[in-house]
DNA sequence: CGCTAGTCCTGTCTGC
DNA sequence: TGCAGACAGGACTAGC
């Protein structure tokens, strides 16, 4: 569900519990660990030192020990006043700091998950270039795509392709590019795929400025509703107008993934 | 090796 | 009101 906008939303909502011990940890599905090379309660009385993101992985530190958290389709992570129990259903991971502050872990769908690591290397060994950095270049989006007989939809949700794009940004990148989203990704030209690159850095930096997307489930490190669902061109809005032509904007499946696109707009 | 389809889960909405 | 089926911001993997 969240995909880098919203990430990067939480992570900086969160920043400010840095510096802040862990006084108890709570972890209510032992399931939800994806590796645990460290006992989880080994974090009671460390100090969270950092917050980092890469793609959609949030990272926290705490002296030699990770907290590796990925929210998956419906996780949450947010912080919430220690006087203020949570009762909520699916909060699998609820850790109180010695700051007045919890943060918690809720997913009801569970494809998220969390890793208690001293390496977090190997988990973020497969992601592909993170799209602000340098290495994200027009030319390594053009080289990257020859030779991939793949829809270029299918392309960017691949997070070894470039790390944090999932389904809302794939779509919104593609028609602020003006790319058919099931164009093989080996057919865009030079010029596309420079104009791909400028597109993806765009909209994902105007959702971070939005502070993300909210249709369902997504809410950031206060538990609030971001508010980029109100400037998205393709997204959901099947068979209403294209802001751009005022043709009507048409769904399909593309890699087993709802798509939205302008048929005129995007070539 | 690249690619597709199936799988993991729960909640919500639509149509009969 | 009940129920079946579709669908949802993701990502791994068996099998072709």
């Amino acid at each position: 569900m969240p995909e880098l906008p919203e990430v990067e939303t939480i992570r900086r909502g969160l920043d400010f519990m840095a510096g802040a011990r862990v006084a108890s940890l709570q972890l209510n599905r032992r399931d939800i660990a994806r590796e645990t090379s460290y006992e989880p309660r080994e974090l009671v009385g460390q100090r969270l030192d950092s917050l980092n993101r890469r793609g959609k992985y949030l990272l926290l530190q705490f002296g030699e020990r990770f907290l590796v958290m990925h929210l998956g389709m419906s996780g949450r992570f947010y912080a919430l006043p220690v006087e203020e129990a949570c009762t909520e259903a699916h909060v699998h991971l609820q850790l109180t700091f010695d700051n007045g502050w919890q943060l918690l872990y809720k997913d009801p769908r569970r494809f998220g998950g969390a890793w208690f690591t001293c390496e977090p290397g190997p988990v973020l060994a497969r992601l592909g270039p993170e799209p602000f950095d340098r290495s994200f270049s027009g030319a390594y989006l053009f080289r990257a795509t020859r030779n991939r007989k793949v829809a270029i939809k299918t392309l960017l949700l691949n997070q070894a392709f470039v790390a944090g794009l999932g389904n809302i940004y794939a779509d919104e990148a593609l028609f602020a590019a003006r790319i058919k989203p099931s164009r093989r990704a080996d057919s865009l030209t030079a010029r596309e795929a420079r104009r791909l690159q400028q597109a993806i850095v765009d909209v994902l930096q105007a959702a971070i400025a939005s502070c993300g997307t909210t249709f369902r489930d997504y809410r950031d490190g206060f538990n609030q509703s971001g508010q980029f669902q109100e400037l998205v061109q393709v997204y959901g809005r099947t068979g209403e107008k294209c802001r751009h032509c005022s043709k009507g904007l048409e769904r399909t499946v593309i890699g087993g993934r709802s798509t939205h696109y302008c048929p005129f707009c995007q070539k």
